[in-house]
DNA sequence: CAGTTGACACGAACAGTGTTCGTCCGTAGA
DNA sequence: TCTACGGACGAACACTGTTCGTGTCAACTG
């Protein structure tokens, strides 16, 4: 009984706890952490993910994170993991394990496209993490009933979750350029029109075909890419 | 002369000038900039890529580059910009199209691969640098002269820049985890022992092509991808 | 030759970042 | 009932990019 000395400060805030003693500030847990980052990096994008920002969210300073999380980095990790969660791997369709293939990259890179920039934690963390295995395990159990051999289907694989982080990291720059205008270029006719602009002498394929440089609606290219690798296999 | 209130310190500070008054400081410039980051970021990485540490090297503050430089993401720019003049492109000759493709993006990857972690710089001024249009120019070039429709080749060339960027990337925080231990894995030996580790029910191929799927001597793997996209074309 | 102008250098500061230390406190176990 | 322990967290440290205002030197101008 040592508190004789509490403040008038501290006197009022015990007052004001009366109002409320049964609703318990809900505890921090890992689950209420990433749900926080997620909704984070929806709005605002990765670039704003910050442990004071979460912690802020969260009703709390940035010291309460690390009894929960190691680091940001692991943070990271554990978005990511929670977005591959997300993507399901149907059981391998010997006669249509392209479209498979497809299908899941799509998956991925749709949930890597809701959450802009988190891709640039996905190139940082692919090989470790335990929900990319899946993954991973799910492509291959697709490759290989498609008849791939092992090595080569291994390394498409690497090849195209390279691909997807490196697209969705691409997509989100400009469609997220920090601030509107600030040298960034955003819109698909400006850079038709520089790409236009530029001297025909020393870049006459750029001129001639920049329309076809930056064309295709939705994502056409990416599934021209993935098409290319799996031709190849 | 207003200036009778110097100090001890700056009184000692026009002695010591009086040794070398001829040897002006030499004045900052864009290049030498560049010169100091570049070799900043050969040594410690991009990650320590700092305007501070920058400033520091050349012997001065940080707001000494802002007279030179808009930005840290300008200077990115210029740092990309300088590898890209490095990579020649050679003269199309049809016969050989897809060996040139290769090569002109392997000197793409050593450069990236100089300076561990700018590739990331890459991913987000790939389309607006005149030096990398340069290079896509060149590879245009390259697969024009092979026979490839326009728009297939814009975006193959697409896609391979972006592969290129996003191997360095992840080769980059592979040989260079921050920390040498703290839970990230360099040693291939440790992941091939963890994928064995996997519990076979949830990743059988995972764990019978484990030794495949981190296999690849040099750059196996990028030029087997490489091949994978141009066999589709 | 004297004087002004303008570009560059830079010290200091601001707002923000990740991370750690030490303290508090409420709950669970003895 | 007392104790130990683990989570919450205020404060601080060492950084980051960037801006403001002041200084200082060079070259052009009258």
């Amino acid at each position: 009984m040592k508190r004789k000395s509490s403040s008038r400060e501290e006197w009022a805030a015990q007052i004001a706890a009366l109002d409320a003693p049964v609703v318990r500030k809900e505890p921090i847990t890992v689950d209420r952490i990433v749900t926080t980052a997620l909704a984070l990096v929806e709005t605002e994008g990765f670039a704003a993910l910050t442990m004071r920002r979460v912690a802020a969210a969260l009703g709390t300073g940035p010291a309460s994170l690390y009894a929960h999380v190691r680091n940001k980095a692991a943070l990271d990790d554990l978005l990511i993991g929670t977005l591959s969660r997300n993507v399901s791997v149907p059981t391998p369709h010997a006669a249509r394990w392209r479209a498979q293939f497809v299908e899941v990259c799509g998956q991925l890179r749709d949930q890597f496209l809701r959450y802009p920039g988190i891709a640039q934690a996905a190139l940082a963390a692919a090989p470790a993490n335990l929900d990319t295995l899946r993954i991973t395990e799910g492509l291959l159990g697709i490759l290989l009933a498609g008849g791939v051999a092992p090595k080569p289907a291994a390394w498409a694989i690497d090849a195209a979750l390279l691909y997807v982080s490196a697209y969705t990291v691409e997509a989100s720059l400009r469609r997220h350029p920090d601030r509107a205008e600030d040298s960034r270029v955003v819109d698909r006719d400006e850079i038709l029109a520089r790409l236009r602009m530029l001297p025909v002498s020393r870049f006459p394929h750029t001129v001639e075909h920049a329309d076809k440089l930056n064309s295709g609606e939705g994502h056409e290219r990416f599934e021209f890419t993935l098409q290319l690798l799996l031709n190849g296999l």
